[in-house]
DNA sequence: CTTTATTTTTAGACAAGACTAAATCTATAA
DNA sequence: TTATAGATTTAGTCTTGTCTAAAAATAAAG
């Protein structure tokens, strides 16, 4: 089990979160939209994937993380979001400025850091995304039920509780709305023509569009 | 001024501690052993860094930093050193244990992060192995006279302010003798036909080599 | 069941960083 | 001042990770 390179960790990350949208094996294709990268170089890096046992690999059948490739990701995705943890907590960065840092930290090796980090931060179940950070054995907070914004109907309450978009454009924008993980919201209205919503948050009417409500998570109060 | 690549950083941390010792211009042999690869390499990477007009070279002459490649030092320097503050003092890691990791976490580019955690650390001085912490401007606190612990005669006495050589077998050393920074010590005996030295330190006496002492910065009081 | 269109893989190149072996420069000692 | 040891550079090769262009396999239409 020798080391990976940064290259190497984060095309096992892109595997696991594509794996997770489409269940199917992943695509070579969409692996390199994904790695903003082309197709053959995509297919180099998995015959070494693959070499490594990290990956399963049939040539045009596409590939899936094998039980060990699994753990990689999941100690990577725990190594991310324990220091975007971090960078908010304690180092009070805003949530739109701390993936890229993330992407880069999640690459150092030593499990007692991480495991230091995670006792340091209190075991944080969530990151500042509301996403789910795994525990030192891999296992993933399974949470309530939850809904996209653009799934509720008109008069529905619920609390914000995570992005589907960690982009800084996307989360100054909700700053820019005063939404937060948190926040309390109403669905108003639905207009039917392009399934955009407004909202009342914080005592005030926004309209969002579909394209932002889907980026939304929440859950019913 | 496009990044550097963490080797091409490595290298430029090198040639300036190398510098520090030498004043003189560096030689290849010299960075060669410094960075454990082969003199050919180091020839190769010296163009490279001569290109980006972080050093300067003339063949066969050996190299020394430019302005900028000493500004470039001193930040990683700052980066290394705070990282290994906060792995001491927020996350309880032992002296001996952080090198490694400050030497993967002072590759990390941000500039926010590294203002930041001197902010979270306090505004650090020094590390936790009494190194300076350059500041933001690359300032770099000056010390009071200080000696090496090979230097005292008999029956002077000083505080451990440093150690001169930050390897975990040498540290764990000291942890056995408790000697850390701020130890009042009392030199009780020199033995001239090896230079070791009877020292007094928490009520108790230890003899250490020359090659010990000689790695230990101490102050008079 | 052929003929396209799309996806995926191969072939060949390149840059960074490393290595070995050989060549060349510099310094030192006879 | 020349021979020789030591330091340094060059030449040529390798691996990783990338690219473009072309070939091959698969999927989708007609
Ligand atoms: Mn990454
Ligand atoms: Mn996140
Ligand atoms: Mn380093
Ligand atoms: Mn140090």
């Amino acid at each position: 089990m020798d080391q990976l390179t940064q290259s190497e960790e984060n095309y096992i990350k892109a595997i696991y979160s594509l794996q997770q949208k489409t269940s199917s094996p992943v695509g070579t294709n969409d692996l390199a939209d994904r790695m903003d990268t082309k197709a053959s170089s995509v297919t180099d890096m998995i015959k070494r994937l693959s070499d490594k046992k990290l990956i399963q690999y049939k040539k045009y059948k596409g590939c899936e993380l094998t039980d060990n490739g699994m753990r990689t990701a999941l100690k990577l995705i725990r190594k991310h979001r324990l220091w975007e943890t971090f960078l908010v907590e304690k180092l009070n960065f805003g949530w739109d400025e701390v993936h890229e840092i993330a992407e880069q930290l999640e690459h150092i090796q030593s499990l007692k850091l991480t495991d230091q980090l995670d006792k340091f931060l209190n075991y944080p179940k969530f990151d500042p995304h509301g996403d789910p950070i795994p525990d030192a054995e891999g296992e993933i907070q399974q949470r309530e039920q939850s809904f996209k914004l653009n799934e509720l109907a008109m008069d529905q309450s619920a609390v914000v509780i995570g992005v589907a978009d960690s982009s800084a454009s996307f989360l100054r924008f909700l700053d820019r709305h005063k939404i937060n993980l948190g926040s309390s919201i109403c669905v108003k209205e639905v207009y039917e023509f392009d399934d955009s919503r407004e909202i009342l948050i914080n005592d005030e009417l926004v309209t969002l569009s579909a394209a932002a409500t889907s980026k939304i998570t929440v859950q019913l109060v």
